[in-house]
DNA sequence: TCGTTCGTGTCAGTTGTCTGACATGGCCGA
DNA sequence: TCGGCCATGTCAGACAACTGACACGAACGA
């Protein structure tokens, strides 16, 4: 019978799918007049913190596949937010760079994101913080484990 | 300067998306074998337990627009797994109801979907999912709040 | 040394979802 | 009563992301 199936009222499964959902409607809300999309936003940032990544690396961090990330540097590239060199000097791997159109760009949209961090995190102690980083990490790893 | 830009590494936004993306993935791969995707399964899973939902109300509780849960259904409804009014009694809503065929569809991926949140709570005590549940809750009203 | 395995970049085609727009039928408040 | 407002279903087009496939170079073990 399905009368037992997953409870969605206190499916922690279900919960968490809401959270992810509100939170990137909350970023496209300020990333739209930004003219940026979350993915790339995610992007830009990425590149600020780990400068020289791969594409492929990029799509692992933005939670993409690596063919979806290749088209989104390739018109970043072309509009002039991060650069490429032609060739790969090792390898095939091609490690991209922020412009510094790129890094302005991405200012803006940091100031915009953090608020929406800061909303969402209002009201929360550190140990509440700390507890919900615990938590979160916990089921990441044992999602990932047995695949 | 983006040197000071919301830090990957310890962000509990990023970290959500993370675990939503973990569970995303690990959904799909059990629904996979079952010819379902993780929209199709919720849209079942939402008709199951309040039954007579319509095309819009299903829309909001899968996360996805009603042009979107609008296409799934009418494949959905080709397919035999739920069925229509051809007219509305009242206004324009058309109620959705689950077939027998649905149901039974739904019982599959319910196990599956089950043994993956599960998986996800291993290990967790009952204080430990209140608390979870407790901080998402939080999260998502205070990212809802002033739109 | 050589062969296998892995990761990368890329091309092509498909699918899913979104935005924008429209007409329609309830639901109030003036 | 009626006008504005809202939600619904639907159509059309655009776009983002996916799957599948291929070639190439590096890394590792036999």
């Amino acid at each position: 019978m399905s009368q037992d199936g997953i409870d969605l009222e206190t499916s922690l499964g279900y919960l968490l799918k809401e959270a992810s959902s509100a939170l990137r409607v909350a970023m496209e809300a300020v990333l739209r007049p930004l003219g940026m999309t979350v993915t790339h936003y995610s992007c830009l940032e990425l590149l600020a913190q780990r400068p020289g990544l791969s594409s492929s690396e990029l799509a692992r961090g933005a939670f993409v596949t690596r063919q979806s990330m290749n088209v989104l540097l390739h018109t970043l590239e072309r509009d002039g937010y991060v650069t490429r060199p032609a060739e790969a000097r090792v390898g095939k791997v091609l490690p991209a760079q922020l412009t510094e159109r790129g890094r302005q760009s991405l200012d803006e949209a940091t100031a915009a994101v953090r608020s929406v961090e800061v909303r969402m995190l209002g009201g929360m102690t550190a140990d509440e913080q700390a507890g919900a980083y615990r938590t979160l990490q916990g089921m990441i790893h044992r999602l990932r484990d047995d695949l």
